[in-house]
DNA sequence: TGCCTGTCGATTGGATCCAATCTAACAATC
DNA sequence: GATTGTTAGATTGGATCCAATCGACAGGCA
């Protein structure tokens, strides 16, 4: 585990004004990406030292990530990563399921050319990228971009979070099916009808998408069981 | 006899079982409540006195309810309560749009007959009800008794955090326009639609309930400007 | 043998202490 | 008189220290 940690140690990224702040972004990162598996441990002092700082910082982000539900907590026990379960992954579907739809339904009004340019290029980087680490920020970058304009930031915020989420899942996609599974052609057809303004065909097509993706996770989780053991 | 033990712990209230738990509890509580009103800052000596404990407990509550964007922190200038803004109450209510038809979709097949008849009472019980600062109590628990069998643990806790947050527009409500503004009638009908079966009519109603109570608590906070001055 | 109990090490929760940073007031300079 | 530099106080961020709790294992007892 030190060993994935100290590889995202190794890169700078942006500067955090506290080390909560820095530990906590490294963390979730390291969550989302994988780098830390589901039902990892998280000992205090061993991040402490990962990170070099004190217990305190690290502390203090956990219990962040605890409140977005990545970490799990139990008292004096410790936290550990949140498992995939199959009931997680469907949960998570289902609030992407109300929360997208009505992040682009308020944000289609205002969608300009360049929004719909940059979201096709995302599209299209998609489909030349040949490091599926990558695959989930170009994903999420996609739809991101179509609700962009939507102006009510905590929804976007909460949109944009349990999109991070499902990272973890598409990591199991790609690897159980392979790129074909991304839905190219779904995407390309929600882009579409968003550049035509048309709210229903976007939104059944974004509501299609996601209920395709839940169901073909669902069977692969539940055909190889739970995850954890 | 361990039946009977059992019963005596459940009887009991909610048992804090760390000092961070029981703070962030109270917190929370307090800001929803008004009692703590938008803008107060939250000095952690201050709290710590009063909460009888040392900063720490304070500060990790208070990086929870950062989370939970109820508390707005400042690096090196502290942590003030989440102000209400026009901006945030139209974030609040398009966020509660998106969650509750959706839990609610999901919640109306497994219905029973006690469901339906206490979310009855409790709609009874907010006719009666003269304290106005347990309306807020009841409404949510009406609302939430209606989602509670949508077997989704995830969407049903950011439905009821963000239900719970309306709380605070709420108060404006009654306030400034009298239990008229309730609109028990949409809950009574939102109800049999629920009862019914009806899955189409109770979104639509609820959608339109939401919408309803969007717009006039735009209106009031629009006409009297920032509450923060 | 099997179960209960008590002790020990590991780990977390909480308290206290120190350093870094911000705010504000005041003095000095232009 | 306005602006800027400086300094003191308040407040937070982070480190260190202590106490409470949990898990494992060994030993006593039926």
């Amino acid at each position: 585990m030190t060993a994935a940690l100290a590889e995202l140690l190794a890169e700078k990224g942006p500067r955090y004004r506290t080390a909560t702040e820095y530990v906590e972004a490294a963390l979730r990162q390291a969550i989302l990406t994988g780098a830390l598996p589901p039902g990892s441990p998280l000992r205090q002092e061993e991040l402490a030292a990962a990170f070099k700082v004190s217990r305190m910082p690290i502390r203090e982000a956990l219990r962040q990530l605890e409140a977005q539900a990545l970490v799990d907590f139990q008292p004096h026990k410790g936290a550990v990563v949140v498992e995939i379960t199959p009931e997680d992954a469907a949960d998570n579907y289902a609030i992407r399921a109300a929360l997208e739809p009505a992040a682009l339904r308020h944000s289609l009004p205002h969608l300009t050319e360049a929004d719909f340019r940059l979201a096709e290029e995302i599209v299209d980087a998609m489909d030349s990228e040949t490091d599926d680490s990558r695959l989930g920020a170009l994903n999420r970058r996609f739809h991101m971009a179509l609700y962009a304009r939507a102006g009510l930031p905590r929804l976007l915020a909460l949109t944009a979070q349990h999109l991070a989420g499902a990272d973890r899942y598409l990591l199991f996609h790609v690897a159980a099916f392979g790129r074909a599974h991304l839905h190219q052609d779904q995407h390309r057809a929600l882009l579409e009808a968003s550049r035509a303004r048309d709210a229903d065909a976007a939104t059944a097509i974004l509501e299609a998408h996601l209920a395709e993706a839940n169901a073909t996770l669902q069977h692969y989780l539940q055909r190889r069981g739970a995850p954890a053991g």
